[in-house]
DNA sequence: CCGGTTACAATGCGATCGCATCGTAAAGGA
DNA sequence: TCCTTTACGATGCGATCGCATTGTAACCGG
């Protein structure tokens, strides 16, 4: 099966006439439109089919369970989310650890639409996560690898004489990561603004990029 | 069956027959156990009925739609986990700042049975409060409390020189929060372990705690 | 002792869910 | 051209949901 073709870019066998990667595209980004507004537990096949604008049975011939269009969703989510933050990084121009650090911390926190509801989304499957297997290995394989990154930016750093030999990359790193996933949500509920938790972020770095100590 | 009448332990007037309280705790807590277990959005009138060991006409009889009784059950856990978190700290019998914010932080981890099901329940209402105003407003209440009894405690710690007089206090509560808060979830995702997060607290407070600097 | 209130069980209703099934139109290889 | 495969729509089924209704037994004040 699969005829059909992919479009065909290159010329090696394609699929063929109706692309299903661009098809389970749109039919994900109308699911995260909807999981942005009303959360991930509410929602429905029918729902998709409808914010997709197509039938319900073209939703099923492209995933066959619900939980493969979670399980796929969550999935695009993720590269996309990636893609964000690294075209923000070299957008910045400054390779420097501290900024690429303040860079990806800043993307993480809902303080636009798009990131907004891709945090609530993020939310949303974590909980599913939960109870769910499949899901919890995607976030299991993520997350390390950000920890990693964080360390390696302040192992630079350290390297460079720009943060103090004595501090521990790892822990830190943790605590980057908290200070993004957990602030997210005082955002959303409103206990501080955007603009506080930015503060919190900077107060954060300056302490940590702090040669002496 | 215990028909009517609030044991009345003190002679006044009380409601009358059936201790009011007393039941919606029970669903309350039946209501807590299925949550934990499965996350607050599988969770229908029957199962926690069945696990109260009820009919599910009587949970009608004490909450008159499901929204009312998801708000009893989260406030009835607010006041839960304040009372437990207290305890802990009057146990440790040792007032210093210091090992009150330690106690606080790892209480509200994840740790055991207990805090486990606490974290898992307080993430499956955070997600219903963010389309639920009724909920975000049980969440806007607690959580400024420990930000600023954080800060006080930090407050302390400077007024007794145990704490760099230049740290901000207000920042350094929310990083504290944001500590507890978010590797919770990478203990249940199974990103770090318990012991882990243990050691990323202990080594935060270990720099926090730091005359100099 | 009796009428009203309360505690609880049982049942039914309409909506909605995920999923399976079936029908149809079109495309492509033989 | 025919025949298989694919793309998609439409519909139906069984389960489950929240909630309303009704029935009934026990209690309590007058």
């Amino acid at each position: 099966m699969r005829v059909h073709g992919e479009a065909g870019q290159d010329g090696t066998h394609v699929p063929k006439q109706v692309d299903h990667e661009e098809r389970r595209i749109q039919i994900a980004e109308a699911l995260q439109r909807l999981t942005a507004r009303r959360g991930l537990e509410g929602v429905s096949l029918r729902q998709v089919a409808a914010e997709a604008g197509m039938s319900m049975g073209l939703v099923q011939h492209y995933f066959k369970n619900k939980d493969e269009m979670l399980l796929y969703a969550l999935e695009h989510r993720a590269k996309q989310r990636e893609a964000r933050i690294a075209a923000k990084v070299t957008a910045t121009g400054d390779p420097s650890p501290r900024t690429i650090l303040r860079t990806c911390l800043l993307e993480l926190l809902p303080h636009d639409k798009t990131t907004e509801g891709d945090y609530l989304i993020g939310i949303a499957y974590f909980v599913r996560a939960l109870a769910d297997p499949a899901m919890a290995a995607v976030f299991r394989e993520g997350v390390p690898d950000v920890f990693r990154f964080f360390a390696d930016m302040i192992r630079q750093a350290q390297a460079a004489g720009d943060v103090a030999a004595t501090v521990d990359p790892d822990q830190e790193a943790a605590v980057l990561w908290a200070l993004a996933d957990s602030q997210g949500s005082n955002i959303l509920l409103g206990h501080r603004t955007a603009a506080d938790v930015v503060s919190t972020v900077d107060y954060y770095l300056d302490r940590l990029f702090t040669p002496g100590n």
